[in-house]
DNA sequence: CAAAAGATGATTTTT
DNA sequence: TCATCTTTTG
């Protein structure tokens, strides 16, 4: 170390070397953010503060292990690791964990992730009899989790004007019945939920002055990235801990807050100033990133919303290219239209794949651009769709862990109690769960004195014996835990369990894809606890699962991924950047969404993800539209979004007859592009002008799938090549010709009615007999 | 009890 | 359209 602080420029140097007192780092999108706090803590360190007494929180674990790495780096792995680093979430589990003497939970409190929030929250709408169209379970775990991020618990809740108001007017007055019923549960489960972990950090730093006074002399020095995304819970832990030394320095751009709609506060960072008279501002204002034409025409953009720090975001770098405008009539055409183009400034950049990335608002977008790059045997990842650690297989074995290590976890309990299958059926498990909410029982003490309740549940000597057949089981994990470490107890549990005999016979392909991914689990597991191991730390099951269940699969990205074009949703994308960025969809209802569209801070927060993903961008940036896109397999028409009218046109630019991106596609345009847009009179451009089109353009059509398919989506791929019955072109069906049904078999047409895409036709099926099938659904092969 | 058919509902999601 | 959950059926 020594000298590093010389490869800054004057204002991260400023801002790495103010460590006293409050600051306010304002990181333009780009300008080195990472950086700057990596180094200032190196900093710290370096004026002999011991690394123990360092705060830093971040908002994702990839985030947090990336600066550990670069500080270790820095200053060395000796340090770095006694660094309190990591997620807001991480940290103060631990410290939960730690003070679980004042807290209502034990130290081994387990964490429940969404699913199995919205899986209790469900069950209690059940129970109360409620109509669950009504109290939709995702909805009330919204409103749940929201005040919790508010600090607002079930008892206030019950009693806050605002909320009582709010669930009247939505004809749903028991949700704070829901919110108490739930907070009892999780507690009987011992099982926090996320929102849990800051709520009741907060509850104990309020109630335990000598606790909060002792972290307060612990962590001298916090650092907090990404401010502009703290939530109120967030915030006051932070103000909280700074109250005694207020040195705290927080780092973030509000012109990327973009989690509002998690209860993400930017007010916390535009009041900073006021919560922290005694404060220093830093603005980072060079962008490394991009071209001075990015940059700028983010800025015309971002200049729109209203609520913003006064800064002035700039680049040295080259000019750059304009953004350009990529029109498409269908959605079809516009992955053509991108694939298409990647192509093209690969050949002209040499660039390769990996400089590339596909932005969409929506994850319902990636499947088109997927195709398309599928067609032109482009290689491609998508990013961040389901979760590994959300696929069943992998939630059940980490049941049967969450289980032995908590016996009172009733949503891991009910999860596997009939799986692998053991002959405990619906009606026995409802028994079992009305019971233990009757007798406020735990279902576990049920099954472990399963004579003595027998009878009351009401349930026959086979399942009563099957019952605790499962109990004796699950007791044999726990009797065994304490001896072993996690990876033993891993293979031991999957074996016992019967969960790696049930995959591996190889039924069919998704088991052998769902044994690859046990496999996988027992790795990490492996690979926890042989690094635990080393680092001299708790090997155990338990010690496995606190740190997993905190885990998202961004953290366990493998590196397999090499020259491959980048697919995700622009929220994803936050905090990477891309030598080329094409943005999806642009269009009115979509991005801006059409749920956005209504309210000023919702628009603004829309306006600042597209800020978020046009800034992704190095070199050039390319914005697609499309004027017709299927939504849940419809047709609809589009307008350009807004955010295109709101750059200043001098940066962007339109195509031109000539020059027509992909124009290989469009066989015979004679396009008259007239300047700017939103009135202009396209041409119709066939994409494919080859095939002739069916009533639903380009839908349904059979995908000609070019040799090996480079993305893990093996399932969808695989269904896409079995499916040998994709429908015919039907526009030429008539009645009386004979057809071939996947199912049905063959069979004669004998009526047709209504327009495309709408036509329902009348079919005598020679070995079922007559169906009404709707064309656009039914996998139709025209015979003669 | 498991497989198949029907119903439903669908922004964004760092934890 | 498509994944997920619920109901029906063998």
């Amino acid at each position: 170390m020594g000298d590093f602080i010389k490869d800054l420029n004057p204002e991260q140097q400023e801002a790495v070397r103010q460590i006293e007192g409050p600051g306010l780092i304002i990181a333009g999108a780009g300008s080195g953010k990472t950086r700057v706090l990596t180094y200032r803590i190196a900093w710290i360190l370096k004026q002999g503060i011991p690394a123990s007494a360092i705060l830093a929180l971040t908002f994702t674990n990839k985030a947090a292990a990336e600066m550990k790495e670069r500080i270790a780096g820095l200053v060395g792995t000796g340090p770095a690791r006694l660094l309190w680093m990591g997620t807001f979430h991480s940290v103060f589990a631990r410290i939960l964990r730690f003070e679980a003497q004042h807290t209502k939970y034990s130290s081994n409190f387990t964490i429940y992730d969404t699913a199995d929030s919205r899986n209790v929250v469900r069950g209690i709408i059940r129970e109360l009899m409620l109509d669950e169209q009504l109290y939709k379970p995702n909805e009330v775990f919204g409103r749940i989790s929201s005040a919790k991020n508010n600090l607002i618990g079930a008892g206030a809740y019950a009693s806050n004007p605002v909320a009582i108001e709010e669930d009247n007017k939505s004809r749903r007055p028991r949700i704070a019945d829901i919110f108490r019923i739930y907070q009892q549960r999780c507690q009987l489960a011992d099982a926090m939920d996320f929102d849990d972990l800051l709520l009741n950090t907060n509850i104990l730093f309020r109630d335990n002055p000598e606790v909060l006074l002792k972290y307060q002399d612990k962590f001298r020095y916090i650092m907090v990235d990404e401010y502009q995304d703290t939530n109120y819970a967030q915030y006051l832990i932070v103000t909280k801990l700074a109250a005694k030394y207020k040195n705290i320095s927080v780092v973030g751009d509000d012109a990327q807050s973009i989690y509002a709609f998690r209860g993400a506060r930017i007010e916390n960072i535009l009041n900073f100033k006021k919560d922290y008279p005694g404060h220093k501002i830093f603005k980072l204002e060079q962008n490394y990133r991009s071209t001075q034409t990015i940059v700028n025409a983010a800025n015309s953009l971002i200049a729109r919303n209203r609520a913003q720090i006064p800064k002035r975001v700039w680049s040295a770098k080259e000019t750059g290219d304009k953004l350009s405008v990529l029109e498409c009539e269908t959605d079809h055409e516009e992955g053509a239209i991108v694939a298409e183009s990647i192509m093209e400034k690969k050949d002209a950049t040499g660039c390769d794949f990996s400089g590339f990335a596909i932005l969409y608002r929506t994850n319902a977008q990636s499947r088109i651009f997927e195709e398309a790059l599928r067609r032109r045997g482009i290689p491609y990842k998508v990013y961040g769709s389901l979760s590994f650690y959300q696929r069943r297989e992998i939630k059940d074995l980490l049941a049967y862990f969450r289980l032995t290590v908590n016996k009172r976890d009733r949503e891991a309990l009910f999860r596997i109690i009939n799986y692998p299958a053991r002959g405990i059926g619906k009606t026995t498990t409802e028994k079992l769960s009305l019971y233990s909410n009757e007798h406020g029982l735990h279902p576990w003490e049920i099954i472990c004195n399963i004579q003595k309740h027998q009878s009351a549940l009401g349930i026959n000597s086979g399942t009563a014996a099957r019952l605790s057949g499962f109990g004796r089981l699950v007791e044999g994990f726990s009797e065994k835990a304490p001896g072993e470490d996690a990876w033993q107890m891993a293979i031991h549990i999957a074996a016992t369990s019967g969960i790696l005999k049930d995959l591996f016979d190889p039924k069919s392909t998704e088991n052998i894809a769902k044994y690859e991914n046990i496999q996988e689990l027992l790795n990490a597991v492996k690979e926890f606890t042989t690094g635990q191991a080393e680092l001299g730390e708790d090997t155990s099951l338990g010690s496995f699962l606190q740190n997993v269940s905190l885990l998202t699969d961004s953290d366990t990205e493998k590196p397999d991924d090499r020259n491959k074009v980048a697919m995700m949703t622009i929220h994803a994308a936050k905090g990477l950047e891309f030598q080329h960025v094409f943005i999806g969809g642009l269009e009115e209802e979509l991005f801006p969404n059409r749920f956005a569209a209504a309210s000023q801070p919702e628009l603004e927060e829309e306006r600042r993800l597209f800020y978020v993903a046009l800034t992704r961008a190095g070199s050039t940036a390319a914005l697609s539209y499309a004027r017709t896109r299927y939504r849940w397999g419809v047709p609809a028409m589009c307008r350009p979004s807004r955010f295109l009218l709101e750059i200043d046109p001098r940066f962007l630019q339109y195509p031109e007859p000539g020059s027509v991106p992909g124009q290989r596609w469009r066989a015979g345009t004679t396009a008259s592009q007239t300047a700017g847009h939103g009135r202009q009179k396209k041409p119709v451009h066939r994409y494919r002008a080859e095939k002739p089109q069916t009533g639903s353009p380009g839908r349904g059509k059979p995908e000609t799938l070019p040799g090996p398919v480079h993305s893990g989506r093996l399932i969808r791929v695989d269904r896409a090549v079995k499916n040998e019955f994709a429908s015919d072109n039907l526009s030429g069906l008539q009645t009386g010709m004979l057809v071939e049904h996947e199912r049905f078999g063959q069979g004669e047409v004998i009526n047709l009615e209504g327009e495309p895409p709408n036509t329902k036709a009348t079919v005598n099926f020679t070995a079922s007999g007559q169906k009404h099938l709707l064309l656009k659904f039914a996998k139709l092969k025209i015979i003669t």
